[in-house]
DNA sequence: GGTAGACCTGGACGC
DNA sequence: GCGTCCAGGTCTACC
């Protein structure tokens, strides 16, 4: 029999702005459904795993109303409750400084960054993203959690795996071995989230120690840390390098531009990343709508500014 | 320290 | 339907 309950959210959360505020929203296992403003994900509990439909039926600041799809005890419920709050960013102690620090985002309430229930599966979704276009990350994921596990596959599973048959079977190509690295160094301790995740270490021994992993480039580091909630880098990707062209009108080679991003974003400081995120969210909100409209199979296959130019 | 080339896949394009 | 080309970060070898 299915279960229900809520959970409580800050004042100014709205779930369907900020659900849909990165891309990977639109990777499985969630399912964005736009008709209904709800999303769709199993989750991997102790008992076993169980989707989860959510919601946010009166709007801002209400509750998000949680409708699993099996029984749910208390039990269940105290485990999922935090992967839930990761998700949905919803213990960001620092939406009003961000609104303090650019004031651009304070109208729309925008600060909130979706991410995946647990950082490694945030690792995974980052390394999928790297060299490869937004469908071949979007196929991925799929095939990750088709073959492997529906909630996502988890680190103790991908280090057993063999790294040919994730080439294979789930279309990872050359990052085959990475995945499989990643997922041992998890496993071992060796890549301890919650030390990447603790305010007491700061962001330049993180980002180093992200830089350190197999697989991640300075990239893929500032993604993650955006990704840990340390908005204090850029993750320069060709995007970004389109963003400073398109958008701020900058001139030059590659290196010229990453330094002038650098340069133009620094004033936002330890917000530097929201800033520059949500203009180009922005842009992709001009050409395609509102986020919460896309449909998963359509729009959000075609989203990033690459696939948008013609 | 900087640079060239390899890595792999999906999609676009031309025939 | 097939072949070719291109986009996309990281890593290694080399200067």
């Amino acid at each position: 029999m299915p279960s229900r309950f809520t959970i409580p959210v800050p004042a100014d959360f709205v779930f369907r702005r900020d659900v849909c505020s990165y891309g990977y929203f639109l990777l499985a296992p969630n399912l964005w459904v736009p008709e209904r403003l709800t999303l769709i994900r199993p989750l991997e509990l102790t008992s076993g795993i169980a989707s989860f439909a959510f919601s946010q039926p009166r709007g801002r600041g209400k509750p998000i109303r949680v409708v699993a799809d099996r029984a749910v005890s208390k039990r269940d419920r105290d485990e999922a409750e935090p992967l839930i709050r990761r998700m949905f960013s919803l213990d960001d102690p620092d939406v009003r400084d961000f609104h303090k620090v650019d004031p651009r985002w304070k109208r729309s309430g925008r600060a909130r960054l979706f991410r995946s229930p647990t950082f490694f599966e945030d690792l995974i979704k980052t390394v999928t993203s790297c060299n490869v276009t937004w469908p071949s990350t979007v196929g991925m994921n799929r095939r990750l959690c088709e073959v492997i596990n529906p909630a996502f596959p988890s680190a103790g599973q991908l280090a057993r795996k063999r790294p040919a048959m994730l080439r294979a079977r789930c279309g990872v190509g050359y990052r085959d071995a990475r995945i499989v690295q990643l997922a041992k160094l998890h496993r071992s301790g060796e890549l301890d989230p919650a030390w990447l995740a603790d305010p007491a270490n700061s962001d330049e021994s993180v980002f180093k120690a992200l830089l350190a992993l197999p697989g991640i480039g300075p990239y893929g580091a500032g993604n993650l840390m955006q990704l840990l909630g340390r908005y204090s880098r850029l993750a320069v990707d060709t995007e970004t390098i389109r963003h400073g062209k398109a958008t701020l009108g900058m001139t030059g080679n590659e290196r010229q531009i990453t330094k002038a991003l650098h340069a133009h974003y620094d004033p936002f400081g330890r917000h530097k990343f929201r800033s520059f995120w949500f203009e180009v969210w922005q842009f992709y909100e001009s050409k395609q709508g509102p986020a919460w409209t896309w449909e998963p199979k359509t729009t959000g296959k075609a989203f990033t500014a690459a696939l948008l130019k013609d």
